[in-house]
RNA sequence: GGGUCGUUAGCUCAGCUGGUAGAGCAGCGGACUUUUAAUCCGUUGGUCGCAAGUUCGAAUCUUGCACGACCCA
């Protein structure tokens, strides 16, 4: 606890509560409250699986003996015999509780629990007449007390706040949202084997930055009392992953969280998670690959299709289209001109008349990019490789060989929402230190978002970076996509809220 | 930051042109040995988000605030 200790929470009791609590205190005086030398045989997924298509005369012959566990869901009792539904882990199962198997007194005190006390049911597994696969008990327990009610049965949790603060609460009541968190699971775990067979090894680089770093975007500050230093949560662990590539692990890749002290929005969490990686002697070409590679694996073997639904409408994940800033912005304006395209004082005008924010760079390719998410970014529904970004918005980026004022880097689009943004490194230091030296005149000027000037990483890069291609996947987002979520909210298990 | 909508019992929601609070579920008591949101009978439970205003009287009308959802920036 801090030194501020915290006050004591109001009670929020009400009349059922204060009736559970005094059941509870009846358990108490009656032995252990809350017993832990329980032990299930089979989880209710296991006992589906297996028995489910068996005949009611097959079952009785069987005589299987099971154990079984969960939150009481569903109960009704019919005088002299109940039936109850648990739920655990995998899934869901019946049992049914008789005066005849388990005898009068622990029926009697089965109808007094609540929905939501964690249940334990030790019996025979039978079909009953519509043909559900249930326990007939001959012992049941209470593991552990619920003392708040659980929302409604049927209606369950809607209410989006209380689903996001509460999420234990969406996680008992909604299957989808227990879906989503395992799919999310099974999303990361797909990324890292995709990632080590690609050869890549995992690492893990500060979340603390004495000079924050790798992203034009706004920190959290925090202060370390013995080193009594400011430190900032990072905003991307880019510089230290160069850093590591320098020091000869070729190919590295981190799955971790990142911070930005901005706005909230369905889009938007504080905090979120990023997937970076970096592959030394390769580029952003390489980097397109990589990401069309994981996405498309990923959907192919956790949703089984490369044609996914998002919000009614489909994405297809077979081909990722590229397209230059310039090539979306005619793709999807053909009324605009070539000469229009490359006119300052047009550009300005029409991104003023698109309701875009004020400029902050002056140049012709910022410019093409500002009026490129106002007219066209929305648009890119199916995967898009939007490539030729201006080198005055990208301060970490490879210069292009052909095209001055262009690197060489790319931003993926699917939705309509930026989900990956990938480039051929920097390698030149004395470049470096110059694109540092403009964030740190930008920031100068009033842009609080601009890079700081990092002389370490500037160090690192003087004792050689090969060329190396690097690309960041926003987890989340990549998450929303594959489930279907609106809100990055729902994908993140406890997202950021208002104080209550 | 702007707009729209919302906040009433533990949960899901009604509540009309202002007349002092309702249902279903959950709970409690009773009936019921194959139920499936079990059913049937009875019953407890409310600072109507907060504050101010209008009014004889406000869940209802007005204003402000808080929180949330959605859309926009």
């Amino acid at each position: 606890m801090s030194e501020h200790e915290q006050t004591a929470p109001a009670l929020d009791e009400n009349q059922i509560m204060a009736e559970r609590r005094q059941k509870l205190k009846a358990i108490r005086e009656q032995g252990v409250a809350f017993p832990n030398d329980f032990r299930r045989s089979h989880m209710a997924r296991q006992l589906h699986d297996a028995h489910d298509d068996k005949e009611r005369e097959q079952l009785e012959g069987e005589q299987i003996e099971v154990a079984v566990v969960g939150r009481m869901m569903l109960k009704r009792v019919m005088g002299k015999a109940s039936f109850a539904t648990l739920q655990d882990g995998s899934g869901r199962i019946q049992i049914f509780v008789s005066n005849d198997k388990t005898g009068l007194e622990q029926h009697d005190q089965f109808k007094h629990w609540d929905m939501g006390d964690i249940v334990a049911a030790r019996g025979t597994l039978f079909k009953t007449k519509t043909g559900e696969l249930t326990v007939q008990a001959n012992e049941v327990r209470l593991l552990s007390k619920s003392i708040r009610p659980l929302p409604e049965k049927f209606h369950g949790l809607t209410d989006q706040e209380q689903k996001y603060r509460q999420r234990y609460l969406d996680l008992i009541m909604n299957e989808q949202s227990r879906d989503v968190f395992t799919k999310r699971s099974q999303i990361v775990q797909g990324i890292r084997s995709y990632m080590v067979d690609e050869g890549y090894l995992e690492v893990e680089t500060p979340m603390m930055h004495p000079i924050p770093g790798g992203a034009t975007a706004k920190p959290f500050v925090t202060h370390h009392n013995a080193l009594d230093m400011p430190l900032y949560l990072r905003i991307a662990p880019e510089l230290y992953l160069k850093r590591l590539v320098v020091g000869g692990l070729e190919r590295v890749f981190e799955i971790n969280r990142n911070f930005r002290n901005e706005g909230m929005s369905t889009r938007h969490n504080p905090e979120f998670t990023m997937m970076e990686f970096y592959e030394a002697y390769s580029d952003y070409q390489r980097m397109m690959e990589m990401t069309e590679g994981v996405i498309q694996k990923l959907a192919k073997d956790i949703l089984g299709t490369l044609h996914i639904q998002y919000q009614g409408k489909t994405v297809d994940l077979s081909k990722f289209e590229r397209l230059t800033i310039v090539g979306a912005i005619k793709k999807y304006n053909p009324h605009y001109s070539d000469e229009q395209l490359h006119d300052r004082a047009w550009l300005k005008e029409e991104i003023a008349r698109l309701g875009g924010k004020p400029v902050l760079t002056d140049g012709i390719g910022g410019l093409q990019l500002s009026l490129f998410e106002e007219c066209a970014e929305s648009q890119l529904w199916n995967p898009t490789f939007i490539v030729d970004y201006p080198v005055e918005v990208s301060p970490l980026a490879r210069g292009s060989d052909k095209h001055a004022g262009i690197t060489e880097r790319f931003e993926l689009f699917v939705v309509g929402r930026e989900l990956a943004n990938g480039y051929s490194e920097l390698n030149d230091p004395e470049d470096q230190a110059a694109r540092f030296l403009a964030q740190v005149q930008q920031k100068d000027a009033g842009d609080d978002e601009a890079m700081h000037y990092d002389a370490d990483y500037i160090r690192a890069l003087e004792f050689g970076l090969p060329p190396t291609g690097g690309c960041g996947i926003g987890i989340d987002r990549l998450v929303m996509l594959l489930t279907d979520s609106p809100s990055i909210r729902d994908v993140i298990l406890f997202p950021q809220m208002r104080a209550e």
